[in-house]
DNA sequence: CTTACCGCCTGTCGGC
DNA sequence: TGCCGACAGGCGGTAA
């Protein structure tokens, strides 16, 4: 499922192919996702160019020149470039057809991705909000410190809360824990300074990870060049409940947390 | 302010 | 074999 990793390795692989070109056509064929795709989006679209394409958390940000479309991939979304020999599959809602006669086409079997427009991306009320950028500069083991006080959510909970920091989802929240070695139940309010600074760098060391081996790929992850993402072999914990700790041989529990299945290790984890 | 839970959606899987 | 319910999950919205 796209967390940061997998945008970031999307918005790489399409990147050069559609950076500079003009949106010549915008198709779209299911405009119910997460929220109704705006019926002006492809007028608003058709004619311009792709003066950069960036990312904000897990927003991949398409600029032109009257503002910006974002597009997030939910959890089963997909941005592929391919081109007109290519048969649209079920669950192909949209594409932008590139004046290099490239297409970026979005597949996504479950929806919950969207394609919004923002005359100002950066007070859209979906970005606005939005903590800081995991392996950008204002992302600290003090901020996260300092947010967490008086907090009695666990730490798991916390750090998947983007408005505490952008881009950890349930794969490397769990991931980044077991890195750290804390407990993922542990209440974020009572976490010290010195373990938040391991929390800090086991999240930017395994997002970096991650991105360099093109995200993860548990069922249907694919970049933008079409290549799956091979971090799942590096996974420590994740869906690895009843097997031997990489690090002590204990038994991986899983437990859900906030709704969602959690992975940790007893021993390391505390 | 916080925390808890719902629902959007489809593919997959276990049970019968 | 085939049907059906449970489950997965990002994340905004709403209730408590």
């Amino acid at each position: 499922m796209p967390e940061l990793p997998e945008v970031e390795t999307t918005r790489r692989g399409i990147s050069p192919h559609a950076l500079g070109q003009t949106i010549e056509r915008v198709n779209i064929y299911q405009p119910r996702l997460r929220w109704p795709v705006p019926p002006e989006m492809a007028g608003t679209l058709q004619g311009q160019t792709l003066v950069d394409i960036r990312r904000r958390g897990k927003y991949l940000l398409f600029d032109v020149a009257p503002g910006t479309a974002l597009l997030h991939l939910g959890m089963s979304g997909s941005l592929r470039v391919v081109d007109a020999t290519t048969p649209l599959k079920k669950h192909d809602h949209l594409e932008l057809i590139l004046g290099n006669e490239r297409i970026l086409r979005f597949h996504d079997p479950r929806r919950f991705g969207s394609f919004l427009w923002a005359d100002d991306w950066a007070s859209h009320p979906l970005i606005a909000k939005l903590g800081p950028e995991p392996l950008g500069e204002r992302f600290s083991a003090a901020h996260l410190y300092q947010r967490s006080r008086g907090r009695k959510a666990g730490i798991k909970v916390f750090v998947m809360n983007s408005e505490v920091v952008v881009g950890v989802g349930n794969i490397y929240a769990s991931e980044a824990l077991f890195k750290a070695g804390i407990h993922p139940k542990r209440a974020a309010g009572r976490i010290s300074m010195d373990r938040y600074k391991r929390l800090e760098t086991a999240i930017r060391e395994t997002l970096s990870a991650a991105i360099k081996m093109g995200g993860t790929t548990l069922r249907d992850f694919y970049g933008g060049d079409g290549e799956p993402g091979y971090f799942k072999q590096q996974l420590a914990v994740y869906e690895r409940e009843g097997e031997a700790c990489l690090r002590c041989e204990s038994t991986i529990k899983r437990c859900v947390l906030g709704q969602r299945a959690s992975y940790y290790c007893p021993k390391c984890q505390r």
